[in-house]
DNA sequence: CATCCGTGGTC
DNA sequence: TGACCAAGGAT
């Protein structure tokens, strides 16, 4: 027992909080059973990170599940057809992760022996690992001492040293800091504590200041400033882009659809053919395949990253035999409508 | 450094 | 209803 009580660091106050309201994940190792030795199998928390990457936990929990669940190893995923991870994939959005979970997990098999890298330099070369990422792989799977900085962590870095500064100008700033506060004692639970006081306690809007662990020692609480932060650079407002696809039906059910080039918009997807989404609008049609395209009653409304998008539709019936000059026919009993991306499903759905 | 890249929930 | 926001990465 200590005879003389000292204010605790704020890594340990952390710490202290994670320990009782740390919140249940399929990926995560609760931190009693961590700290009992349990440790995290890397391929879980690789591909519950990526999963992560811009999109919101409950979003991600489902395909966690199906994805461990179809391939259990990163071996398995490795050997796994293009297609079917796309598929898999289809409505998590940023499809280009997908592409690079597939391009990772056949590295780690061929030139790791399917075994993640625990360094996080050799983990930064790996496609779709990134710095955030490559910090939370070191710290949550090999409890290496890196500082993960991702939307939370900036804005709780920013409230607690009260910067100004806006994003993303003070991301070196708000990283030095973070790398400060990072302990060598429990990195891994310290790192997804400081994600979860962002994402439960220090949120966007009407931070829980009250029941914060860092309340006392946060600056911008005493400032008054704490809601404001952090400032972000205004964004560009999102142009309104037009185009149309074509849902063609052979007389059997099979679909037209194509698949889309691996780099751009929906990259390696599949969709249905149509014209290029521009502002002017389409200038002319552009069906797959000559028929009888008749206009469909109603629009997609969608909006992406950087832009909002009105859709029309064009349907057809085409004829058993049919070589279509675009894109290739799917027949009934494999066509997934959850294999489409969200775009392409609300068109599908406007039509059946 | 700026741009591109999805989606669903929230206020 | 529309803008913001989420455990970012590649180019």
């Amino acid at each position: 027992m200590r005879d003389q009580q000292t204010a605790p660091d704020l890594p340990q106050t952390l710490l202290d909080w994670y320990d009782a309201h740390a919140r249940a994940m399929p990926w995560r190792v609760p931190p009693a059973d961590r700290r009992a030795g349990v440790a995290p199998d890397p391929y879980r928390v690789w591909l519950s990170e990526v999963m992560l990457q811009q999109t919101t936990v409950a979003a991600v929990r489902d395909y966690f599940h199906r994805f461990t669940a179809r391939w259990p190893t990163v071996g398995d995923l490795a050997a796994a057809a293009d297609a079917d991870v796309m598929g898999e994939w289809a409505g998590l959005g940023y499809y280009a992760r997908a592409r690079n979970l597939l391009k990772c997990a056949r590295i780690v098999a061929r030139d790791h022996g399917g075994a993640f890298p625990a360094d996080h330099a050799a983990l930064l070369t790996l496609p779709g690992i990134g710095p955030y990422t490559a910090a939370a792989i070191s710290s949550i799977a090999f409890d290496l001492p890196h500082a993960v900085l991702d939307g939370n962590v900036e804005r709780v870095m920013a409230r607690l040293h009260d910067i100004h500064t806006p994003l993303p100008e003070a991301k070196p700033h708000l990283m030095a800091r973070a790398e400060a506060l990072t302990p060598s004692e429990r990195p891994g639970d310290y790192a997804q504590a400081v994600m979860d006081l962002g994402a439960t306690i220090c949120t966007p809007k009407s931070p829980a200041c009250g029941i914060c662990p860092w309340r006392d020692p946060c600056a911008a609480r005493l400032a008054g400033t704490a809601a404001d932060l952090p400032r972000k650079t205004p964004k560009k407002p999102k142009p309104v882009r037009r185009g149309i696809v074509y849902l063609g039906r052979r007389s059997d059910g099979a679909w037209l659809l194509e698949t889309r080039p691996e780099k751009g918009l929906l990259g390696g997807m599949l969709g249905w053919p149509g014209t290029d989404w521009t502002e002017a609008g389409p200038q002319t049609e552009a069906p797959p395949h000559p028929a009888d395209w008749q206009p469909h009653a109603g629009e997609v409304r969608h909006t992406f990253t950087h832009f909002h998008l009105i859709l029309s539709l064009r349907v057809a019936t085409l004829p058993e035999g049919t070589r279509p000059q675009r894109g290739h026919f799917v027949e009934p009993d494999e066509f997934r409508p959850s294999d489409l991306p969200t775009v392409m499903r609300k068109a599908f759905d406007l039509v059946r």
